[in-house]
This record gives structure tokens, sequence and C-alpha cells, in this order.
DNA sequence: ATTCATCTCACACTATTGTGTGAGAGAGTA
DNA sequence: TACTCTCTCACACAATAGTGTGAGATGAAT
């Protein structure tokens, strides 16, 4: 028996995915909720397994709900519900620890199963949305019109520590070399990444990956 | 016709590809390279429609060359070819304009079918691997113990200024109110968000999503 | 009606960052 | 050998960032 709680603003549809959900007889309807934070009410006293959660919803939002939800109870698996196919946002949602996400329209039958591969662990994320998923990784680089240039060792040290928020004489002696130095490999940095400040650095490296470490 | 280039240090697993895809009347294999700055040297003389191209290679590793070759030939289909399912780097890969990404043990058909899928612009991906892709999406919160702080919207007015290398002056003429408001904005955010700096700062809003706009 | 959150601003400092310029040492390469 | 790249450091200065403290105004919520 699988224990389902769902989350959306809108009555209706609350009750129509209630209807298709109890007419299986492996899942369990624990609950429903209008908002993030009556999410949260009904999880302290009605456990569940997996969370129905829409993405659009008045007081907390889906995205703050899951990072709730999944702080005070990681073994929930959430699945995402919403009805447009807002691609950019899909990164987002699995790296704040969505389990899967379903387009609202989604036949009785892809539902009950998504509910049902959730609750074993797996991804669930339809064909058509794994698509736009990566199209949106793709589009980004909007913000990558430069060409990655190339960045020393020495510098990749600096820069990386510069990330972990450590001023520049931290650096220096972290790296056993003097400020000066330090400087010199950031001046160089910025030329080279053409950016005006640590923070623009930062930012470029984030989405260069190199601070994937 | 599609015209195929091959790019991998080894020559037996080139060969070896290059013998698979001639097979198929609808493939030809333009040209082979064993590093990145070869494949640009034979574009320059061989257009290619997809590239087949490994991710480890001397010289110029898959990353940088996808990179360089969308920036001078941004029409070429780029499909990764991996042995390893290192899905940490997966989504890196298509942020640079990778259109897809295969297993070097795929069977012949999917890797043929694989390359036709890119040329139509479709995005290749296997099941499995999608799978490991939402993982290391999901993996990533290790960088996010803390919960998301309530951010005013002032703030992130703020925050997304300063993600865009302005300086305090200048945040403060684009919003109209003093240096010394965007000061006390920005003090706040250091300590709702427990970083010591704007670089510190701009690292967690992008983990968190705030700058996806 | 009072509390609370948000946004606003001041003033006075200190700390850090970023810039300009110049230069030497060592490794590797053409 | 001459050249290029990388890493190193100096010195001086201007520009920004960040901290500590206190406080008024507004609007929403209880």
């Amino acid at each position: 028996m699988i224990r389902v709680l769902l989350a959306d603003d809108h009555l209706i549809l609350l009750q129509g995915i209630r209807a298709i959900l109890e007419s299986d007889p492996g899942l369990e309807v624990v609950g429903t909720a209008g908002n993030g934070r009556e999410v949260l009410e009904i999880l302290k006293t009605a456990p569940a397994d997996v969370l129905l959660l829409d993405l659009q919803m008045p007081e907390m939002d889906g995205l703050e709900t899951i990072t709730h939800v999944k702080k005070e109870y990681p073994d929930v698996k959430i699945l995402m519900l919403t009805t447009n196919d807002e691609g950019s946002i899909i990164t987002t949602l699995f790296k704040s620890g969505a389990t899967g996400y379903l387009l609202k329209n989604s036949s009785q039958e892809v539902l009950i199963q998504g509910i049902k591969d959730a609750y074993e662990g797996k991804k669930v994320l339809s064909p058509h949305l794994t698509a736009k998923m990566i199209e949106s990784l793709s589009e980004k680089p909007k913000s990558l019109p430069g060409l990655k240039p190339r960045i020393t060792q020495r510098e990749l040290d600096v820069l990386r520590l510069i990330a972990r928020e450590l001023t520049t004489q931290q650096i220096a002696d972290e790296l056993f070399v003097s400020t000066n130095t330090v400087a010199t490999h950031k001046r160089n940095l910025f030329v080279k990444m053409d950016v005006t400040n640590s923070v623009g650095m930062i930012r470029k490296a984030m989405d260069w990956g190199l601070l994937d470490d």
C-alpha cells in the first residue's frame, strides 16, 4: 500500500486525481493540500511515501516545498505535477531533490505507474520531457558566447579558493606565495575570462564547470 | 548521405566504429581524428554533419573540442562517445552544445540510429544514461545543507545586479536608492545566506536557482 | 492596536579588492 | 639560442566592499 499525499491549489484537479488514484487498490491517498505549508502540516501526522506536488502554488510554491520536505522527510519521494512544459525549471527541481516530473494531462496509467516507479526509487520523467530538459541545458550557452580560455593549474587553484570565500591574504597563505602573486593570478584571470570582478569570475567558472570537484 | 567525422585516441576503436558505420549505405565517414586539434583541422577541408567524439583525448579533450567546434561550425551535431558512465559530466556536455551521449559498447544498431537521430536534430541519450544524469543532478544537494532562507523581492533585485558585476554604487543608481540601502540589503543577504562575501552569495544563489532568468 | 517584516537611509571606519607597471626565474619549445 | 608560457614578487594607489550601530516609514497581519 503506497501512501500518497496530493498538493495542488486547484480543488477540481485535486479531486480528479484523487479519484483516479483511489481506483487503484495499491494506492492510498492520505491527504490533500492546497499549498506547501499545508503539506508540511499534514506530513506531521500522516506519513506519506509519495508526494504529488504542483509546481505553482500560493503561499509556498513547489520548489520551496521540495526543499523543506526533503529536509524533514528525506525518504518521501516527490513527483512534480505540472501543466506547462517549462523545461528550464526541471533541472532545478531535480537538484532540489525531486524524484520525477509528470504532466498533469498524463493518462491515468502513466500517473499510477509513475507513482509506483517513484516509490521504488526510480527516476520518473516522460521521454518528451527528457528532450525538453536537455534542450534547456543546451540553450543556456547564451551565457557562454566567449570561448573558454586556457586556465593554468595555478590559476585554477586560486580560482577555487576564491570560490570558497577566502580573501587574497588567506589564499596566499594557503598556497605559500605572496599576496602579490595571488593578485596577479586574479588579474590575469579577469582578463582571460573577460570579467571585472570575482563575482563574475565565479559565475563563469560555474557555468564552465570549473568548480565541479 | 550523412557525413560523419570520428574522433578517438584509440586506433582500434576508431577502425571498429568506422567499419560499423560504413556498413550502412546512408553514412559516410569523412575522416578520423586522434584529438580535438585534428578534428578542427579536418573540418576545415572536410565538412561533416555529425561528429562522433570521444570524451577523453590528449591535446584537446572532448569538452574543449565541443566548444571550439560549436563556435566555428554551429550546425555540426556532436555525439559524445564514452565508455564510462560518469553522470556528472553529462550535464556539462549538454550545456556546451553536445547533441547526444552514447556508450562505446552500444550495439551497432543503437550507434547508427543515434547518428541518424542526431542528424535530424533529435537529442540522443540512452534511457540508462537519463537516469544517471538525473541522479547526478539530485546528488548535488551536498552543497545545500542549509535550508534556503526567505529572500525578499528587493534583496533579490540587489542579488541579481551583483551577479551582473555591478558595483554597489551602480546598483544604487539602478534601483534609485542610496548606496547605504544597497549595502544594508547585501549585509542582510550575507547573514541570511550564511556567507561572508558576494562571491559566496552568488555561488549559493546559482545553486538555489535564484538567477535562472 | 501592536507586532512584524520590509525597505529605507546615515555615518564612520576598516578591510579587501582591483589596477598599473615592471621584472626575474625556470621549463619547454621552435 | 631565442622565444613563449607560467609562476613568482614588488610597490603604490584608487576604488569598492564590508561592518557596526541606530533609526524612521509603511503596510500587512494578529
